[in-house]
Order: structure tokens, then sequence, then C-alpha cells
DNA sequence: ATTAGGCTGTACCGAATAGTACAAGTTGTA
DNA sequence: TACAACTTGTACTATTCGGTACAGCCTAAT
């Protein structure tokens, strides 16, 4: 029986990848096992509670990645100009090297959506609590703020969906872009 | 054996409710059946090749659905600001009946991503141009209107996303209010 | 070197899966 | 009334599902 090393956040580093490729209803668990390369045993050893347990870890993972890279960022931030080209940039990697897709947006369709639904409405709410924060600072009335903040999330959300049908990646980038320039022209 | 007058349209109808509702890979075909109230024999009759033609109905159902209330009038509109806002209600509205789920974005994750995905393609490239054209008879040049044709039906695409977040459809109207007030703004 | 405990492959379970076959029912037409 | 075509419930298949059990391996600490 080959033994390898395998850390708990590297098994989550590999469902988050499988999961992303095939949603989680479609990630079955000899899929998974097979794609991930890691054994029926082993994963019930790392997630005792099954396939809910290994989505939770996924989704817990990404939203760590989102507080400390995004929406900490967003809150301390002194520049507001900075603040928001800082946020696109990482964003626009983050789901680039992604495959275009958001683990969060997925979860709010199919069997799983009541299971995670508190963990996927906080992850937006933060995101847009955020960047509204943020631009209320930057001189924006909080009415506009917010606004402009949920709608700067849903453009990011509505662009992964339609570059995943046009399979073609520069129609997120060119979204991003326009994120961009549109929250600096508000500010100040 | 009872029967019900049931035609092939009613069908699509229920199913698109259950898709909708569920997802296409939780929809078991006996949860089909039951929340369909559709016997197997009558769905194989109607659908010959199983799950995969009842969903491409269901989509070819929701495709000139849009066709006809959002596409055409756009296309051969003759005042841009009234077919803005004609467009935003239709859409409203229809996303509002229909739990703020978008059939053809759901098919852009899991397996049944490349199975559809030349008719998601075109959904949402028809969508895109069609604005496109409108926004450009508007005023705007090729580039522009097309950048925000595309920005357009990705902040609704988003907003959908983030209004199941939420699960408050005030989020969605929202949105729709400020696509459509961003959109006249843009014209003329 | 031994041992304790963290890993992992394999065999297995009952339940549910998509799809098939077909007899029996219902309808419109004559 | 009789008949053909359409519709539909039910029983069935082989396969796969998520999950469990557990023996055996491997590594680290003593």
């Amino acid at each position: 029986m080959p033994r390898t090393l395998l850390e708990r956040s590297d098994a989550v580093h590999a469902l988050a990848g499988v999961f992303r490729r095939r949603g989680y209803e479609s990630s079955s668990l000899s899929v998974i096992q097979q794609e991930a390369g890691i054994g029926r045993g082993s994963l019930y050893h790392f997630f005792p509670d099954g396939k809910t347990d290994m989505a939770r870890a996924v989704l817990d993972q990404v939203s760590d990645w989102f507080e400390d890279e995004v929406f900490a960022p967003l809150r301390s931030a002194t520049d507001a100009a900075d603040a928001v080209s800082a946020m696109t940039k990482a964003v626009s990697d983050y789901f680039v090297s992604r495959e275009n897709v958001c683990l969060f947006a997925a979860m709010t369709l199919g069997e799983e959506k009541e299971t995670f639904a508190g963990e996927v409405k906080t992850y937006f709410a933060d995101w847009v609590e955020a960047l509204a924060v943020l631009l209320h600072r930057g001189g924006l009335d909080l009415e506009d703020a917010h606004e402009n903040a949920l709608d700067a999330v849903a453009v990011i959300q509505g662009g992964l969906i339609i570059t995943r049908a046009y399979a073609d990646e520069t129609t997120f980038l060119g979204v991003m872009e326009r994120v961009e320039r549109r929250l600096l022209s508000q500010l100040s």
C-alpha cells in the first residue's frame, strides 16, 4: 500500500480543482478519488462527513483566501484608488487561474444550495460590504456606495458566466478592466 | 391507467420548473416524474433520448421566448430608449417569475457544459449582439456598444447570482433598475 | 527496535441511478 | 362499434451512487 505524503490542505486544493471542473453534483466519489488522486480511505479519513465535508472545506479555503487577499485589504486601505486597482488585479488573477469559476456562485444552484446558503450569503455580503465601505470613504454617499459595490461584484460574476459560455478568457479580462475604470472614475 | 391530456409543450414547461428548482444534475428521473407529475413512460415517449433530450427541449423553449420577447424587439426597435426600457421590463418580469434562475447560465457548469455549449454560447452572443446593435444605433460607437451590451448582460446574470445568495428579490430589481438607467444615460 | 497512531487500498453495503420493455389504457376516426 | 395510433403505469435491468469497515502500511517519537 503506497503512501503519499498528504496534508489535508493539499487534499482540499485537489478537491477544489475537481469541484471547479465538474461541479459539486457531478463529482462522484469515484471521480473524485480518480481526479484528485486520493483514495476513498484517505478522503473519509480527512473528511468524515463525506462529500458535504469536502465541499465545506473547499469553500472555507476559498473564503479565507478572499478574506486575506481581497476583503481585508479593501477595509484597511489608505488610498481608495490603489485599493480598487489591487482588488481588480487580485480577483482577475484569481479567476483566470481558476478556470473562470466561482465556487460560491456555483453553490447557489442545485440540491446543495440550502446546505451552503449561509456561507454563500456571507461571502457575497462581505465582498459587497468591504467594497462599499471603500467607495464611501472614497467620496460616495452610503447608498451609492452600496449600489455600485453590488453592481461591481455582479458584473464580475456575470462576466465569469459569459466568459465560460464564450470559452474566451479575454472576455473576462475586458470586464475586469472596465470594472476597474468605472470604479476609479467614481472616486473623489 | 389514467390519462392526462398532456402536450409536449406542457411537459417542457413542467420540466423547466424542475430543472430551475433543482438544477440539471440533481434532477433524477424519479424526482422529475414526481415533481413534474409525468410518468416515466410519458417522459421517454416525448423525450426518447432521456434527460439530455428533456434539457434540450427546455433550453429551446427558453431560447424561443427570449428570441421573440427580447432579442427581436431589440433588433427591430425604432426608438432606442423605449427598447431599452422594454427589455429591462421583460427580463425583470421573466426572472422574477422564474425564481431568479437563468437555465443557460446554469449550463455553464457541471458535466453538462460540453453537451449544451453551442446553445449556451448562441444565447448569450445573440443577447449581447442585439443589445449592441441597438446601442450603436442609439449613438455609441461599435466598440463601446459591444462593451456596454456585454457588461449589461453580465450585471444581470451576476445580479441573479447575488439575489439567490441573498434570497432577496429586491436585490435583483435594484440591479435591473440601475441597468436601465445606465443604458438610457448612454443613449443619444 | 519497538510501538502507537496517522494514513490508505480494497471489498463491500443498501439505495438510487438512467434507461428499456411492454401490456393496458385512452382517444379520434370511421 | 371497431380499429389504429397515441399515451402511460409498472416492472425490470445493469450500473453507479455515497458511505462503511477494516486490515495493513508507513512514519515519528521513544
